[in-house]
DNA sequence: CGACGACTTTGATCTGCGTCAAGGCCGCTG
DNA sequence: CAGCGGCCTTGACGCAGATCAAAGTCGTCG
């Protein structure tokens, strides 16, 4: 979803850390480089953990390095609304605010990659393409924002189920185990409850449709229920967007 | 909403056009401040005009002088979602992406000023100020699109109504006509159809709602409907959000 | 001023999804 | 291996909000 133009960041070193990939510059010196490589350091989460409490200081930025984060906002009587899905490379925190607005959780074992908040902001105002690069970032969370309210304030429960399948399919390659014959089949991250708090549904209605759609051949699970071997263009058919099912920009 | 830090961009010509506001920094010297004067021109709507369609080509970024505008995203089938909601001073449009994703839509006479975007965009190399100040809009814009996600997923209608009335009347102090006694006396600039766009609702919902409040005392409507004069303290007590009703960020 | 159109209100009815409840599957632990 | 706890499924029922329909308000333009 992300692109990339051609003076954008690049993928510095497939082993590392993926910051490396996300924040650091082809354009920044080596001093720049060695900087970001001396601030970082990781921390591990397991699953089912909270990694920052919706009102607490949050005096780090960071990057996915591997496992799912969620962000998600609680209203006073425990309605709870995910709002945000983080999947490896992404990238979490914001500079120039010091307060979490909203919890964020490992759903599966979790490593990130940190930055102490002040040194990483400092870095940015020497670092122009950081800045710029962090503003893409954004301006590509903001579209997918927008995409999820559609989402939550037109689309059906099944057209929310389908959706939500594509996106995850389509977004996370790593989650792909085996393409053959054209069938992707992935592991699906996500409880009911989790993909429930996703879209706005009950875990109740989630199932539900699962199995309306598992009935009708659209898509298919595979022993433990989180193995899904969707029908891909039927699933797309379903999302009730625009048919070509991709982002064209 | 938009917090102004110490070093932020300033306020420095009440009567000039507000681009100067919101990415003019104080910093910037004078021939970028000149560059800036000179790339700007203005274009002006009528209520209800189309200013961008969704697909097309988007070749300017730009800011709201005066009047209202709003993003929205629309299915085949004609269902619609509001997902912006521009008012005085806000930004639109995305350095680095060529497309527009949704319709941008004048929804009273709009005048807006504008810069073409490939010199924006070279401004913005030259000129870091530009890109941090334009990061921290986008921040503050997903972080009002996630609040939004929770009204979309979780919020009641009768919730609803009343969160759109408080961000409203708190977002924007020029559509405060009086203030007597506590009360805020402001103008509605929203169809109810709109209201339900934004909401995720029908019209008639919407207007049932609003009925329902004014009976109970929470609001109250003035000779056109458009004029409300809401009882504030009950009002947010209806958001279902956290009872200070205001951003402690 | 009358008629038209845009917007709003209100009522009657329908339905998708929430709620409540029971039971199934599976892994873990004593 | 029995019992327990987490997660998932399925059924029965109810309700918030959608849908369909009709009538009211108000500005405007001949």
């Amino acid at each position: 979803m992300a692109q990339h133009d051609p003076h954008s960041f690049v993928h510095m070193n497939c082993g590392g850390c993926p910051i490396r990939h996300r924040a650091v510059c082809a354009r920044c010196d080596a001093t720049e480089l060695t900087t970001l490589e001396q601030m970082k350091y990781y921390r591990s989460y397991q699953a089912g953990q909270t990694v920052v409490w919706s009102g607490d200081r949050m005096d780090f930025v960071a990057s996915v390095v591997s496992g799912i984060a969620t962000l998600t906002q609680t209203m006073e009587d425990g309605r709870r609304q995910m709002v945000g899905l983080l999947l490896p490379s992404d990238f979490v925190g914001r500079p120039g605010r010091a307060i979490a607005p909203y919890d964020v959780t490992a759903t599966t074992d979790l490593v990130m990659c940190c930055f102490r908040k002040k040194p990483f902001e400092d870095m940015m105002e020497k670092t122009p393409h950081v800045a710029h690069r962090l503003l893409e970032m954004t301006l590509d969370e903001l579209d997918a924002a927008r995409e999820w309210m559609l989402l939550l304030g037109r689309k059906t429960a099944r057209e929310k189920i389908a959706s939500l399948l594509s996106i995850i399919a389509r977004r996370d390659a790593s989650l792909r185990l085996e393409q053959t014959s054209g069938q992707i089949v992935f592991d699906l991250p996500l409880t009911r409850e989790e993909m429930a708090d996703y879209l706005g549904l009950t875990l109740e209605t989630v199932s539900r449709q699962i199995s309306a759609l598992r009935k009708e051949g659209v898509i298919g699970l595979e022993g433990k229920r989180h193995v899904i071997v969707p029908d891909f263009d039927r699933l797309s058919e379903e999302t009730g967007d625009d048919s070509d099912g991709g982002f064209l920009n």
